[in-house]
RNA sequence: GUGGAUGUAGCUCAGCUGGUUAGAGCGCCAGGUUGUGGCCCUGGAGGCCGGGGGUUCGAGUCCCCUCAUUCACCCCA
C-alpha cells in the first residue's frame, strides 16, 4: 500500500514527463495563435455542478464520480470533465460582459471512477477548449481546427474526424419519439443493456457494439431525418466549412456522445490502432448549457482531448518527443577525497550554475574514472575535469564527450567558452535525448 | 459493476510431470597498477518466488481466497 499508486493512476517521471511539458508548451502556443487564453479552474467543485451540467442520465453522474464531503458537510466532486467548470468561471467571472466570444483553453486532471483498461486511468488528463457566445458554423469549425492544427504540427497523421449532429432539444424529440417507436416492438431482441437505453436515452441504443442488436440499429432511423431548418442549415455550414479548410471528416450518424448537454455538431477524433478506448478528442456544441447553470441564453462549443490517448498515439506512429533532458557540463575531480579540491569544484560548478549552464558533480566520494563513466551515462556534453596540475596552472581540461576530444581552458575562460559552445543550435529541447528506435 | 489473462532479482524472463544452497541476460556497484567515459574482461551486491490459507514428508511449482497489473464489456479522453 505504502509503495504502490492508487489503482487506475500513473507517475510521469523524467524520460517521460518531458513529453508532457513538450505537449503542454505546443498546446499552449497553438491556443495563443488561434486566440484563446488559459483558465485554470479548481480541481474540484460542488457536486451540484456536474449533476446539473453534466446530467442525470449520464453514467459519468451516476457511477463515474469521485465524490465526497468535506469537513464543513458539502458535497464535493473532482472534476470528472472540463466544460462545466469552464463555464461556471465564466458565469462568476462574468466574462459575457468582456467583449464576445470568450475562448477559454486548459491543460487539467480529470477524475473518472471507472474500471482502468488500455487507454482509461482513473485520473487523465485533458487538453480542452471552449468558446462562448458564438453560435454560427464558424465556431464549430474553430474548435476543430485547434485541434486539427495540433495534430498537424505534432505530425500525427492516422486520425480519423467523425462528425454528427444531434439537433437541438426540439428536433431531437421528434427523433427521440421515432426512436423509440421503431426500437421498443423488437426490445425483446435487443441486448439488456439496450434495453434499459431504451428508456433512459433511445440515442445510445445507437452506438451499441453488441452482435444481435447491430440488424436493428441498420436499419434504425437517421437523425439526418429529423434534424428542423435551422440544425440542417447549420451543419451544412460547418460540413462545407470544414471541407474548405480541407478537413477530412466522415459522417457518423451514430454518434452520439455520452454527456446530456451536446446540440447540433459532436465530435470525436479517433486513431485506429489505440484500441478499444480510441478517442483521442472529442466535443461539440452546448447552446443550452451556459442557461443550464444559471446564465442567460449563450451558445458554447468546445472539446477535450485526452492526453495520455494522445501520447500513445504518438508513439503508436513513431513520433520522435523529448527524452530524459541531460545536464550539458559534468565537473570530475582527480583528488576526489581532498577537501580543498572538493571546494574548488563547488565553486566552479555554481559559477557556472549562475551563468544557466546546467551542470553537476559527484557527491558520491567516487574515483576519477567512475566520475567519467557517470558523466557518460547521464550523458554529459562536456566534462570539466581537473585536479591539482591544471588548478596550479589556473586551468582545466575541457573534455568534449562526444568528440572525445580534449583541450585545456583558463579557469577564468570555462564559463564563456561553455556559453558560447552550447548556445550553438541550441533550442530548448536540444539536450534532451532521441528516442531510440 | 461483469468477464479473461498475468503476477519469480531494478528490468525482460527461465525454473520440465512438486524434491537438496532459486538461475540467465541487461542494469547497478567496484576493479583491470600510478588522474579520464562509451567496447572488452573480472568480481560483487541484490530475490517474505504479490499476500494469506490449505494439500503434502516436502511447494516458486497443486488447490482455495485475496490484492495488484493488464485486456475486454459498460462508458468514455
Amino acid at each position: 500500500m505504502l509503495t504502490s499508486r492508487p489503482r487506475g493512476t500513473a507517475d510521469l517521471l523524467p524520460g517521460e514527463v518531458e513529453k508532457w511539458q513538450f505537449l503542454e508548451g505546443e498546446f499552449r502556443s497553438l491556443c495563443h495563435d488561434f486566440g484563446f487564453g488559459e483558465v485554470r479552474t479548481p480541481v474540484f467543485e460542488h457536486t451540484e455542478l456536474f449533476q446539473r451540467a453534466v446530467g442525470e442520465s449520464t453514467d459519468i453522474v451516476r457511477k463515474e464520480m469521485y465524490t465526497f464531503k468535506d469537513r464543513g458537510g458539502r458535497s464535493i466532486t473532482l472534476r470528472p470533465e472540463g466544460t462545466a467548470p469552464t463555464v461556471r468561471a465564466y458565469l462568476q467571472a462574468k466574462l459575457y460582459a468582456e467583449p464576445q466570444p470568450t475562448k477559454l483553453y486548459y491543460v487539467c486532471p480529470i477524475f473518472r471512477y471507472e474500471r482502468p483498461q488500455s487507454g482509461r486511468l482513473r485520473q487523465h488528463h485533458q487538453f480542452g477548449v471552449e468558446m462562448f457566445g458564438a453560435a454560427a458554423a464558424e465556431a464549430d469549425v474553430e474548435v476543430i481546427m485547434v485541434a486539427w492544427e495540433f495534430f498537424r504540427r505534432l505530425g500525427l497523421e492516422g486520425l480519423i474526424v467523425h462528425l454528427n449532429s444531434i439537433g437541438c432539444p426540439t428536433c431531437r424529440r421528434a427523433y427521440r419519439a421515432a426512436l423509440k417507436d421503431f426500437f421498443e416492438p423488437k426490445a425483446k431482441d435487443l441486448c439488456t443493456d439496450c434495453r434499459e437505453r431504451l428508456e433512459l436515452n433511445p440515442l445510445r441504443v445507437l452506438d451499441c457494439k453488441t452482435e444481435a442488436c447491430q440488424p436493428y440499429i441498420q436499419e434504425a432511423p437517421v437523425i439526418s431525418g429529423y434534424l428542423c431548418d435551422e440544425c440542417r442549415a447549420h451543419f451544412e455550414d460547418v460540413k462545407s466549412l470544414l471541407t474548405q479548410r480541407k478537413v477530412k471528416f466522415v459522417l457518423d450518424t451514430r454518434l452520439v456522445r455520452g454527456l446530456d448537454y451536446y446540440t447540433r455538431t459532436v465530435f470525436e477524433i479517433r486513431h485506429p490502432h489505440l484500441g478499444a478506448q480510441n478517442s483521442v478528442c472529442s466535443g461539440g456544441r452546448y447552446d443550452g448549457l451556459v442557461e443550464e447553470c444559471g446564465g442567460d441564453p449563450t451558445p458554447g462549443v468546445g472539446f477535450g482531448m485526452g492526453v495520455e490517448r494522445l501520447v500513445e498515439a504518438l508513439e503508436i506512429e513513431g513520433v520522435a518527443l523529448p527524452g530524459r533532458r541531460s545536464v550539458d557540463v559534468y565537473i570530475a575531480i582527480s583528488e576526489a577525497g581532498d577537501r580543498d579540491m572538493k571546494n574548488r569544484g563547488l565553486d566552479l560548478l555554481y559559477a557556472l550554475r549562475e551563468r544557466r549552464i546546467s551542470a553537476d558533480m559527484d557527491y558520491l566520494g567516487r574515483s576519477l574514472k567512475s566520475q567519467m563513466k557517470y558523466a557518460g551515462k547521464m550523458k554529459a556534453k562536456y566534462v570539466i575535469i581537473f585536479g591539482r596540475e591544471e588548478l596550479a596552472g589556473g586551468e582545466v581540461v575541457l573534455r568534449d564527450m562526444a568528440q572525445g576530444r580534449e583541450r585545456r581552458v583558463s579557469l577564468s575562460d570555462v564559463p564563456g567558452t561553455l556559453r558560447a559552445s552550447l548556445d550553438v543550435g541550441g533550442t530548448p529541447w536540444s539536450n534532451c535525448q532521441k528516442p531510440s528506435g
